[in-house]
DNA sequence: TTCTAATGTAATGTC
DNA sequence: GACATTACATTAGT
């Protein structure tokens, strides 16, 4: 099998992506661009009219264009190659066929493969905290919204979740209650300068 | 109707939001207190059973801490006043209660409830993008897809919607880009796994 | 049913 | 650590 026809696959979306590639060698440094070339309602529109902010398609990277080499199931991710488990995907791929993979793969197989794709995609895998977690860091929070290392440590092991959670769960936290707080004053000022209804 | 019992009906959440409210007057200066006590796991726990507030919906605030004044069901949404119409709510409390609201209800009426109720509950309604939307908006996409905040402002001057849908919608779109990759990359594998039956 | 608008929040990057 | 932003998981409307 030649990894010409393999390509053809690939939806035509995917093309486009490709040839629409990233990669600032096509970014203007200009900014003053008006809204029907990004539109493509004025002129010819090659890709190269893009003001592109920021292009970020970190999967796409080279994997596209590589088109002659795989062999190996090394995916590159950033910097370091992540292994896709070639006998995890031939497994779903065989459940998948028989249309029964939700029925007969184990929360566990099913998990193994999110948390691969999850790598492949190079973000680190959303952390879904139980309920009892939650609860738990709310209770520290309602007392203490920043609490120090020794404390975030001493929750990393009672709740078995890296520290690194737990500080980045107790930042978000805070950025939630000040967005909550800043809302609510919003609420009451508007009603303030709502005429009452009622009379 | 008073406005008591109405309120009673007001999702739990809602009240949840309300008690478990926030600003920081309860952050303590000092971290020295032991896990325990933090935790709740020493002894009672009350109002510990969290708001976890999971769906935090800005314009319900008001209606919620509203408890007494009600008899006008116009509920903030937006910066707009909607009128929840109170002969629907209480029809479709009374069903509910009754747990038949689904056996004794026409197509019409179920869709009515349904859409009240998602006022209700503070979801904003679906935008519906029109065909030329669209059109425009994948044009867009194709070129850049993440559009800095000047270009969606101005999107949303061009197509007549909030810049937020804007944003929600490229959001929506990266995801389904990534989607197809991971789907094509998918078939990439499978293909290569499958022996090819042509030769 | 499928697709996708909307939501909440974990994770990331910049300062 | 604040803040802005993005990705991701999920719900729900059509």
């Amino acid at each position: 099998m030649t990894s010409g026809s393999v390509c053809e696959a690939v939806p035509r979306m995917c093309a486009e992506l490709q040839k629409g590639s990233f990669l600032g060698n096509n970014r203007t440094t200009t900014s003053s661009f008006s809204i029907e070339s990004i539109l493509g309602l004025d002129k010819k529109r090659d890709f190269t009219s893009t003001p592109t902010s920021r292009h970020y398609r970190p999967w796409m990277d080279e994997y596209c264009n590589r088109e002659t080499d795989t062999s190996c199931w090394r995916l590159p991710i950033f910097n370091c190659e992540i292994p896709l488990q070639v006998h995890t995907v031939r497994h779903m791929l065989e459940k998948e066929t028989a249309g029964q993979y939700d029925k007969c793969c184990s929360a566990t197989e099913r998990l193994t493969y999110k948390r691969e794709m999850s790598w492949y995609r190079g973000r680190r895998p959303r952390t879904a905290f139980t309920r009892s977690q939650i609860e738990i860091l709310e209770n520290v929070f309602r007392v203490n919204s920043y609490p120090g290392i020794d404390v975030r440590e001493e929750l990393a092991n009672k709740l078995s979740l890296d520290e690194d959670r737990i500080q980045i769960w107790f930042q978000n936290r805070r950025a939630k209650m000040k967005r909550c707080h800043r809302e609510s004053q919003f609420l009451i000022v508007k009603e303030s300068l709502t005429p009452n209804i009622q009379e």
